[in-house]
DNA sequence: TTGTACGCGTTATCAT
DNA sequence: ATGATAACGCGTACAA
């Protein structure tokens, strides 16, 4: 049997409030009592129960981290523990608590969200945009459940906490530059249109296209799931057209791996015969013969950052100041983009 | 201001005591008073306080996940995220939660376990080979804090709970094939020797030296970080001996996309100027124009055993069971592997 | 089948 | 600066 508060009052010689305020560093203590005490828990190895200690504070120091993404997505397995290790390095340091939360089979998300919260596991959640919708939402506003999601929710409101990348600013970069470098066809490699990464894309190609005073249907799409195969495939696919695109954006860097293993068996080349510029860059870049130009904005922040509103969520339930963030992004120029003659 | 258990028993017009029996589905109630306390519950949105519980019944549903790895190495992202996965869908059935710590500076890793369990934050932990050294898992021991670790351990005593790939024999098989298809002098890419990965890997090798009569000299190896560049550094280096392998045993698939990039740029190409087989794949695979062969025993199972022992060891502190297994690994043939003609 | 009384280990309140 | 007493919300004997 570990030992309680009260061994170490009784050990000391004072009473368990004295032991209760050392523990938690009041300041009205004598030093010698303190030492003393101090000395006690040493000996008798104590630490105190967290069970009992949240049940007399009525709080939890824990946020709950839920992420839907089965295993089998590899692609997403890198934002999954990069985002996760973040906030585990953050929260360490507040004595906070990352508990991890997966299951892809859940129906009712906002119930569970909820259940978790109300049975005091968590003081607060983290959501994955996928992982909600609109209506899930809405319910955890009105049940007063602290969250912050990672990624653009469906609804713009106020009182919504978010960080994200600020993906249309990508787009628009991205095709920007490419039209400096005097390309007129552009092809999207699109993520699936139910991602509002998707949509955002979309929206920055177009608005570049407008600020460009180029017509947008010059600007190609096609949706794509983020897998090797399906850029492979989208990529032979696209380079048989007649009226093909001179360059590519896409959704992820693991999709140029797969437009260039398709440049490859069509005995082209990037950037000579397709430029590319990724709007997001995972890791599998290393992979390429050549630098990757891409747009900048790391995962690794969008951790933290979430980290930091949920906290603040918790500790200041009536918010004054807005919690929502898109990080900027930057253009970073390897050398998978080329200029391409004007035609006159 | 959440409902408690005893809100619930004055709605239903029923003692507190009959409504945690109603929570926890004891078999003696009347199914009239369970109907109405299930209303009282729904009307009152009631949760039970996991804090008052887990302080009455003296544990806690939880488990803590110690992974080490700092956030940049990406290979192990794949790792991290896999196992955690699993674990988490895993103990989703069994009410248990899933904390994560992955503090990679923490110095003394034991004391911070032991203080977990003591503070019964987690009822045990789960923890990842390269956290714990040998001091750590005897202090873990003596002080009786349930734990299982996945990867071999550095000492093997009866009472150290793990999960492993069995590496030796995915290492024999390899080499095995190797020397079957009539090759003599293979390189490992080893890991670094730090990790007992390396260790067995370079053991297995031997012995399938040793059992083929073949002279251990002929079997060369290599160090390199688990790295892209490191891997392919090193095939340029190895494949300018004079006396160079004819084949590859690699710790993981991708060392054998570096190799291949190296073999590349030398003009070379694998299978036909160097056989190759991967004693880990991680789904860096896919990305090589053709099909690994490569050593099966999936990351997957590792995380739903270690959360199964886990469990065993939580609930059955005196286990009477060996809790230790090495997952049986499998040779699954690709195109990475070609005969060589035997030198008469 | 249901209710009463008490304990779990800690913090908060109010004295002293 | 310290201590006594009462919460905190739930489970578990034991009694009815």
């Amino acid at each position: 049997m570990s030992s309680t508060i009260n061994d170490v009052a009784k050990l000391a010689g004072v009473s368990r409030q004295t032991v209760s305020r050392v523990i938690n560093n009041s300041p009205l203590v004598k030093l010698e009592t303190i030492v003393e005490v101090q000395k006690a828990i040493a000996l008798l190895d104590y630490h105190p129960n967290v069970a009992a200690r949240n049940l007399a504070i009525k709080t939890v120091k824990t946020v709950g981290l839920f992420m839907p993404f089965d295993v089998e997505q590899v692609r997403q397995n890198m934002f999954f523990s990069t985002i996760s290790a973040k906030i585990c390095h953050y929260y360490a340091k507040q004595d906070f608590v990352l508990q991890l939360f997966t299951s892809p089979d859940e129906r009712n998300y906002s119930e569970l969200f909820k259940k978790l919260y109300r049975e005091k596991r968590v003081g607060g959640l983290i959501l994955t945009c996928p992982s909600v919708n609109n209506e899930d939402v809405m319910e955890l506003l009105a049940a007063k459940v602290p969250f912050v999601i990672i990624g653009r929710p469906g609804l713009e409101l106020e009182q919504i906490n978010y960080v994200d990348v600020d993906n249309v600013k990508a787009a628009y970069l991205s095709v920007q530059r490419l039209i400096g470098l005097g390309h007129r066809k552009i092809c999207l490699l699109n993520a699936p249109s139910s991602m509002t990464l998707a949509v955002d894309i979309r929206k920055g190609a177009e608005d570049a296209y407008r600020d460009a005073g180029m017509p947008i249907r010059d600007l190609s799409e096609i949706h794509i799931d983020l897998t090797l195969k399906s850029a492979y495939e989208a990529t032979l696919h696209v380079m048989s057209w007649e009226d093909r695109p001179t360059a590519f954006v896409t959704a992820d860097d693991l999709i140029v791996l797969g437009a260039q293993k398709a440049m490859d068996l069509l005995n082209l080349s990037i950037p000579s015969d397709l430029s590319v510029i990724s709007v997001i860059k995972n890791g599998w870049a290393d992979l390429l013969p050549m630098p990757l130009t891409y747009i900048d904005a790391t995962f690794e922040d969008l951790g933290t950052l979430s980290a930091e509103y949920m906290l603040q969520t918790i500790f200041e339930p009536e918010k004054k100041h807005v919690m929502q963030k898109k990080l900027n992004p930057e253009l970073i120029v390897g050398g998978t983009c080329a200029r391409i003659a004007v035609p006159v």
